[in-house]
DNA sequence: TGTATGCCCGTCTTCCTCAT
DNA sequence: ATGAGGAAGACGGGCATACA
């Protein structure tokens, strides 16, 4: 195993010494992050003030820990026990005498993650605000890396970026610069999964052995702190641990890993982004970026993950922009290039007019020319067409770049993030149908001749919006005849609240719309006779 | 799978013809 | 002169296809 990777719920304690982060942390990956999930930690930490020791709420969470000595206690906090392991461990002489950034070359010593968060923190010399430890438990070698890991990882790798990106103080720091003078703790090296299974536990360079023997060894490591908030109220905490190769461990890590390309990093997905779409690179230029990839995997992972990145994040926000305005439209016209087809279209259009008095005419004296004029329009329209989406792809990047900064900003100054979906082109039918068929009662306290009022008065909203816009497939088929006179036979009639009798000629046609709709009555009818009646009270 | 291109369809506007 | 109705054209959007 050359990477320890854990999973950890935000176990959050009130630290011994908790000074505030130092300026020069902003970069870091745990600095953001641990502003941006205060209100969680917050909250956890009052949780942990009142939780009870035999509170086993978390033990699930160490999954795929087969080392009794750390399933054991499985009612026991998480925290605790690392805090337990680590003081079992502590040796007084090392840590907090020594500098850390003294450390690296000294013998790693048994101690948690925990630890060497406690140790990071001393190099602050500010005054103690609070900071979040992290109480993490090293699964044994038999931990595997499995796919469905992987892809959590990158979801949450996606997510730290947009984090890191999303606080807007110019950190856009690329990941391998080096910026580890001072805190062992906090390497911002983020490494490449690899795929490479653990195949030989005995040969892993993690010194997880050590915990069997009694003998817990400290080590230096990358963490990684992210936090998935894609999955609704409460975000997912992911913690990854990276241990350093050290003198002390075996030398794994010596020999050069060659490059397995199976997955994309969250910095290729963004480098590969920003050649293509800001720099405009051409993708042979682009494929020199990636060394080990080829241009076609390239352009196959562009196009199919990342590309419509925007479109797809705009069916879930209604308050995107859905339309360009008009005074981009009014710019797309003013194109060199689009102006320059419109000028040869133009000038063929009045070539052939002035030759045949009409382009119609023109078609029907010979075809070639005019089918030539026809391919011009298309060009034009092509162009325009291009244009506008160019347009509105920038557009959607626009918005939803600032909107998470938004969210980010708003979570940041504990602002509860309000969504105000943009409902200007929803239909004013909809949204009374909507008020009505949403009450949220209980039928059993609501008197029949209301539910069948309402039953009504949605029916009546349905067929409206049905005439608004009736679904293509059968526009050809179904012919409305509302009438204010009463037939002799009427097949269906309702009676509205307005006290306004409605009558309706409903084809056989009509029938598999109201089906789809589920309308109860028009299939209680189906299924008893016809023509359908309607049970009004 | 993306991109360019062509084709088709629906909608809207403009122009022309004809009846009043 | 004016309004109604139809024809023609412009335009946008969707779809299919070829090609890389």
């Amino acid at each position: 195993m050359e990477t320890s990777q854990l999973l950890c719920t935000p176990c959050v304690t009130t630290p011994l010494s908790a000074p505030e982060p130092a300026p020069e942390q902003a970069n870091c990956v745990s600095s953001n992050l641990s502003v941006v999930g205060e209100f969680q930690q917050e909250l956890a930490k009052r949780k942990l003030s009142t939780m009870e020791p035999s509170d086993s709420s978390d033990s699930g969470d160490y999954e795929g820990d087969s080392e009794p000595s750390q399933t054991s206690n499985l009612g026991e906090n998480p925290c605790s026990r690392a805090n337990k392991a680590s003081e079992r461990a502590e040796d007084p002489s090392t840590i907090e005498d020594t500098p850390a950034t003294s450390r690296p070359s000294s013998p790693p010593t048994a101690r948690s993650k925990l630890k060497c968060s406690r140790a990071r923190t001393t190099l602050s010399s500010k005054p103690p605000v609070r900071y979040p430890s992290i109480a993490v438990v090293i699964p044994s070698t038999s931990w595997k890396q499995g796919p469905a890991r992987t892809s959590t990882r990158a979801a949450a790798a996606v997510c730290k970026k947009r984090l890191r990106s999303g606080r807007g103080t110019g950190d856009h720091q690329d990941e391998n610069t080096p910026n580890d003078t001072e805190q062992p703790c906090q390497k911002r090296k983020k490494r490449r999964p690899s795929i490479r299974p653990l195949s030989d536990p005995l040969k892993s360079s993690v010194p997880i052995s050590s915990h069997r023997s009694g003998a817990i060894q400290r080590l230096h490591g990358s963490a990684i702190l992210t936090v998935e908030s894609n999955t609704g109220l409460k975000p997912a905490y992911f913690f990854t641990f990276v241990p350093d190769p050290s003198p002390m461990l075996p030398p794994v890590h010596t020999e050069v890993i060659p490059p397995l390309k199976h997955t994309y990093t969250s910095d290729e997905n963004a480098l590969l982004v920003r050649l293509k779409e800001k720099e405009a690179m051409s993708w042979s230029e682009i494929t020199t970026h990636f060394p080990g990839r080829n241009m076609s995997s390239l352009q196959v992972h562009y196009s199919t993950k990342l590309r419509h990145k925007a479109g797809s994040r705009l069916t879930r926000d209604a308050s995107a922009p859905q339309h360009l305005p008009e005074q981009e439209k009014e710019c797309i016209e003013m194109n060199p290039e689009l102006n320059k087809l419109k000028i040869e279209c133009n000038t063929f259009r009045h070539e052939l007019i002035a030759e045949y008095h009409q382009s119609t005419k023109a078609r029907k004296a010979d075809p070639t020319p005019y089918d030539q004029y026809r391919r011009l329009q298309d060009q034009v329209r092509a162009k325009r067409k291009k244009l506008h989406m160019d347009a509105k792809d920038k557009m959607y990047d626009n918005f939803f770049e600032h909107v998470g900064n938004r969210i980010i900003d708003q979570n940041y100054q504990g602002i509860p993030v309000e969504f105000e979906p943009n409902t200007s082109h929803i239909q004013p039918e909809r949204k009374v149908l909507a008020d009505l068929e949403f009450k949220n009662r209980d039928v059993d306290t609501v008197d029949d001749a209301e539910l069948v009022e309402d039953r009504i008065r949605s029916l009546e909203l349905r067929l409206e919006l049905h005439q608004r816009n009736i679904p293509k497939p059968l526009r050809k088929r179904v012919k409305f005849e509302a009438t204010t006179k009463k037939p002799d036979q009427p097949p269906f009639m309702m009676k509205s609240s307005t006290e306004s009798n409605i009558v309706f000629t409903m084809p056989s046609s009509f029938l598999p719309y109201f089906l789809t709709v589920g309308n109860r009555a028009v299939q209680d009818g189906r299924r008893s006779s016809s023509p359908i009646q309607f049970g009004a009270a």
